[in-house]
DNA sequence: CTAGAAACATTCAAGCTCTAAATATCCGAG
DNA sequence: CTCGGATATTTAGAGCTTGAATGTTTCTAG
């Protein structure tokens, strides 16, 4: 018998719902600031997360999505002259992704604009750290 | 000047992609449910919000979602004998959805299994109701 | 060395969600 | 009462995401 006798209570799936609701937030602010350069939130997304030299699938990975659908934004971006998909260096298969000139002029001004008016800012630094203990021991259930 | 000196801590992004892996945890729970019962991940969660009757546009409310996104989802519903589109009783212009017997039927087996292995299971309720007032804040900021 | 399993990327079909626009109805000011 | 703005729903079109199937390349057991 686990700590909870009863099933479901509906405390949990308001939770649920609270949860939700902070994402949509949060993806809320990407969109704002992907639309005013141009982009759409899953461009902006893989911009963000092209750090340097990746390959597809670490894409996707970073990007929590399948990678089919990596490659389908990695089209868009690459029809806008935003990143170039190179032939891996020691892997045939795979594929390097690197940022042209205006891919990274224009990830940095996306980093600029996603700095501002963070969605969590109504917390405090202590209270982001207990949030993020909570959330790591929720996303690692047993 | 705000509270935060610095423009956007490494934290505060690590921090958003935690809650976005927990909605997508909490999306999975209910889609693995969802297809048990021959349902999509969008249909069941519909199914879930029709506690009594409802309006189109407060179950979209319930739904976190469009008008429009609600009317594809109950036009799958309604397709399945599932939900009934009837006239509202005392506005013309909407429309009041109501569960047929096999809906409620379904609806209740639906209930049973989201009920089961919460993805909240790892949190205790002492830790839930910390993880919710840190939700409600950060979600009303100013 | 070689055959089979596994991994990377892509394509395609299907479903979900959004925006914008159209239609029907309600409600309040005059 | 009537006109005009607001609200409820639907439709059409587009973009996003996924899962299955495919071609290529790599890895590994024998």
């Amino acid at each position: 018998m686990t700590t909870s006798p009863e099933p479901q209570t509906s405390a949990e799936r308001e939770l649920c719902g609270l949860v939700n609701g902070l994402a949509q937030q949060i993806a809320e602010h990407v969109r704002e600031r992907a639309v005013a350069l141009g982009l759409t939130a899953a461009q902006a997304t893989a911009l963000r997360e092209m750090t340097g030299p990746i390959t597809m699938r670490e894409l996707a990975e970073r990007m929590s999505c399948e990678p089919s659908n990596a490659t389908f934004v990695v089209d868009k971006l690459e029809k806008q002259g935003l990143v170039e998909r190179c032939p891996h260096p020691t892997d045939r298969r795979a594929r390097q992704l690197l940022l042209t000139a205006e891919g990274t002029a224009l990830r940095d001004r996306l980093l600029g604009l996603l700095a501002q008016d963070s969605p969590l800012a109504g917390l405090s630094p202590q209270q982001q750290r207990t949030l993020q203990g909570l959330l790591e021991q929720a996303i690692t259930r047993p």
